[in-house]
DNA sequence: ACCTGAACACCGTTCAAGT
DNA sequence: ACCTGAACACCGTTCAAGT
């Protein structure tokens, strides 16, 4: 006597995203995911083994679909230097486009495991890749390193509120990429 | 008929520091905090309107000390470009002791308010400060965004455990202030 | 095989009642 | 004046019972 299935685990997975993104990471209760689904909370259970783990599915999907739009910033350039900053401009637009997704991509409420290591590293691919053409495998990943580190510092501050002081922010974004990118090449 | 206090405002402050510290601020409770000073949850009310102005108050105290950290890094030098490689340096050893409480200084569960717009301006003061004197007051903003992205930046992933993946990491700390330090003296 | 109601432990928070 | 027990609404999660 099987009951149906009345929803598959992607249709979870988005709506769970869908109400991460409207209302963030803090805010979504297995209730709410449950709601929009059109089922018991408890059922989400079978599917996941707790809240973490379904943020950590969320998780992944973001973390594929950033590395898709670098991916998709780079080719427009041949130029390592160019490629770069494309991605910097593309990475920080969708901070600012989807803050609360970005949120959920460095949250401590999604329980680190190999699955999400793996994800965060192909998200990070686009630019390792580029990098290693560039600059030789050898000193791509501290170049890697200090790229990232500036991107999603800057980012993560202006999403906080911390550069409401004015001045002209975009410009200060430029500021850190025309310092850090091109010595790079040496 | 008055029941004399048990506590007071400064150590339900301290008690809840002692445990953010301890155990993160997720795990942060107002039954915990009221546990470690003696005292009913209730009672805690009196003094704090919810959790968020209490946390709102530990994360104030943190300000505090990083301003005075990083003031007690950046007199050991006259040089701006040693100052402020003291200071990032002062700055991240602070993150990498107290992890928990690098975390509340950018907490989502931290309400905004003037109060701490005010504390975290403070703390950041020393490092616009030495930019001031040593670019000029027209350059420091835009200077000092980017030098505190990066080192945010780069703390932050280190602890969320992003540069995992070998290599050396104080070198790619260095190799980024390296970078970004000296050619703002253009 | 999947879904559900009921229940548990634990939150933050309110408030009337105590001293 | 400050503290407390009791209560409320809301969590995440478990599990026996339904189909």
């Amino acid at each position: 006597m099987p009951a149906p299935a009345k929803v598959t685990d992607d249709e979870v997975v988005a709506a769970a995203r869908r109400l991460i993104e409207r209302h963030g990471v803090g805010a979504l209760s297995m209730q709410a995911v449950a709601d929009e689904v059109g089922v018991r909370a408890p059922s989400l259970y079978k599917r996941f083994a707790d809240r973490g783990a379904l943020l950590a599915a969320v998780q992944r999907g973001v973390f594929t679909d950033v590395e898709r739009r670098l991916e998709g910033a780079a080719a427009l350039h041949t130029s390592a230097k160019l490629a770069l900053g494309s991605m910097a401009t593309s990475y920080r637009a969708f901070a600012r486009a989807h803050p609360h997704l970005y949120e959920l991509m460095f949250s401590r409420d999604v329980p680190h495991d190999a699955a999400g290591d793996e994800a965060r590293r192909i998200a990070a691919r686009p630019i390792v890749a580029r990098l290693t053409d560039w600059v030789g495998a050898e000193r791509a990943l501290p170049a890697a390193r200090v790229v990232t580190a500036f991107v999603h510092g800057f980012v993560s501050m202006e999403l906080q509120g911390a550069f409401r002081l004015g001045g002209n922010v975009d410009e200060a974004f430029r500021l850190g990429l025309e310092l850090l990118v091109p010595p790079l090449g040496r």
